[in-house]
DNA sequence: GAATACTCTACTAAAGTTGTCAAGTATTCG
DNA sequence: CGAATACTTGACAACTTTAGTAGAGTATTC
């Protein structure tokens, strides 16, 4: 249950690759495909979302690629996830865009809040920086 | 993102309105499908599964219904969620039946396996108990 | 024996996911 | 200039999952 799906995975491990060129050295989408083996295709829908986002910019030409806009530090997998695939809604009543129905009060409303905060808040303590240094292996983060 | 199927959510109501009866009023399905506007034909299939498991039981007849198996605060959501949905696995890497596909080391895989066990962690300190106290309203659970 | 209530399997429409494809634009370097 | 590199954009389609419906059947009580 709770899976993510390929674009917020592949959009996570593209930016861990662009953010290994920070800050002078734009990395090519050619490059992020081969090493994360995914389609050029695929991946450059990904990257126009971010970088429409404002997470990275790209440089075009001959020695171009994508760099990222702030710190591998002040980039958070929240943020990557949210600009890929909107906030966390484990349930449509939590979703912005939909909202709940029911007009009573819903039995399950603080259950399925409180589980997705967490979930955020964890999201948002987690950054580029981390993924690269392997924070995730040395602390309880 | 990360959204939680219907099976799920409508499961844990289900649940909800069978803990209302424990541990001597079976609770039968039309009653259950009333309540929390789900299709009996639906909640068939969800309640099938959940007995199946062993978490609750049918009473046949006139009067029946069902009833759980054990007290409401013995029972996490986490523990209904699985039956439903199997373990939380954020990426096909860190499903139990799929696993995981390439060999070296994968950036992310810490950071999803890291994120599944946060919200493992807490689905399985929640209870049906908690539900009809409406105990997440009252602490920082 | 009629009413109540659960049991089980098959099926399907809709939605979302996971990509591919093709044509185009911008920039650099020799 | 012009060729190569690299990004940009929108359309589209196969596949899978989800969310449910339908229907025939079994068991139990009163």
């Amino acid at each position: 249950m709770l899976r993510l799906s390929t674009k917020g995975q592949y959009g996570v491990r593209a930016m861990f690759e662009i953010a290994k060129g920070y800050p002078d050295k734009p990395i090519p989408i050619k490059e992020i495909s081969e090493r994360q083996d995914v389609s050029v295709a695929y991946l450059e829908q990904i990257l126009n979302k971010l970088r429409n986002r404002g997470l990275i910019k790209s440089i075009k030409g001959p020695g171009g690629g994508y760099v990222l806009n702030k710190k591998p530090a002040n980039i958070s997998i929240g943020s990557i996830l949210r600009e890929l695939e909107g906030p966390v809604a484990i349930t449509s009543c939590l979703d912005p865009e939909e909202g709940c129905i029911r007009v009573d009060g819903c039995v399950t409303y603080m259950l399925w809040k409180s589980l997705g905060e967490k979930i955020e808040g964890f999201l948002d303590t987690v950054s580029l920086y981390d993924l690269i240094e392997g924070t995730l292996y040395k602390n309880s983060k």
